[in-house]
DNA sequence: TCATTTAGATATATACTATAACAATTATCC
DNA sequence: GGATAATTGTTATAGTATATATCTAAATGA
């Protein structure tokens, strides 16, 4: 017998008659109301595409949301942490470690605004830009990708849903 | 002046000028590639409906992962612990706390597999069926919502793309 | 001036995910 | 038939992501 889970203080009910044999594949189970969910599908879409693109970026070291902090900075350099922060939805208390790592790396800098001796102005390195340079490279591929899955025609249409789905 | 990182070990560079005053709101700042990345523009739009759905399913405290099990578990009774993670994109092993949740708040049981001793089927309680009926409701009105955000006319479409973009 | 707010940082807690290992059981294959 | 391999549920653990409270220095505002 497998260990039987000790958290649980709920008495096992008496056996039931078993479903008849049903080791069928998992793709050939109902989903139910999952099926048609836009929470469920997005949720599974989401770690499909977060999946390719940690897979493609593996080669240059970089995560999800370490590439978005390297393209808002260098469309938008001199940013404060905070706001750069906010402008990905990410709290400024997270950020701070995510900054350290990417100032550690070369890729980033943090200098002293001279208007607010509080906040730090954050620009992109040189090496941070070429990295960038190979990063969109990558990102280009990939979205390539994702969008052969669910079609060029649709394109579109799917950045506007997303985005209006995502703004509150 | 705030506290510095300690774990930086990356001489700042010295001051540079600084952009006027960049204090504009996050809303109105370059997003750069991110802006038509369906990487970042679905990871966005997951948190967002996720948002949703976790302020509505409160009521009942139920988290979309345990949502999921019962629409699953009640659309596949008999279904193994394996299968079913399986079939939710969950590791076996993590599925074990959760199961283990839903058995101890009387939702769901495991019952011994009598054509297989190492396993146990799943299925619903009375209680389990009665919440998940709830569930649904509150389901079918955040479903709702969420296609208000994006269109109806567009529903079918965003279904198919996102069915499209998790299956691999 | 004094209270409040903001920026960056630290510490910490919780949720989610991933890997390794184990016992009991079942399946495989020579 | 018996050794070997694979599977099921489980535990322990590590890593990652996210959230809250608190702190100091600095800026803002009444």
């Amino acid at each position: 017998m497998p260990a039987r889970p000790k958290k649980s203080k709920i008495t096992r009910s008496a056996a039931v008659d078993e479903t008849p044999d049903r080791t069928a594949a998992p793709a050939g189970l109902d989903l139910g109301a999952l099926g048609q969910s836009v929470g469920y599908l997005i949720r599974r879409a989401q770690l499909a595409v977060f999946d390719d693109f940690i897979r493609a970026f593996a080669a240059i070291g970089l995560r999800p949301a370490q590439f978005s902090v390297l393209v808002i900075v260098d469309a938008n350099p001199g940013l404060k942490q905070s706001e750069i922060a906010a402008a990905l939805g990410i709290q400024r208390t997270n950020f701070v470690a995510m900054m350290d790592e990417l100032e550690q790396r070369g890729l980033a800098v943090r200098t002293p605004s001279k208007s607010d001796r509080r906040s730090y102005a954050v620009e992109l390195t040189g090496d941070g830009r070429a990295l960038l340079k190979e990063a969109l490279a990558l990102h280009a591929a990939h979205e390539s990708r994702m969008i052969d899955r669910f079609g060029r025609d649709s394109h579109a249409d799917m950045i506007r849903m997303l985005s209006q789905l995502a703004q509150d």
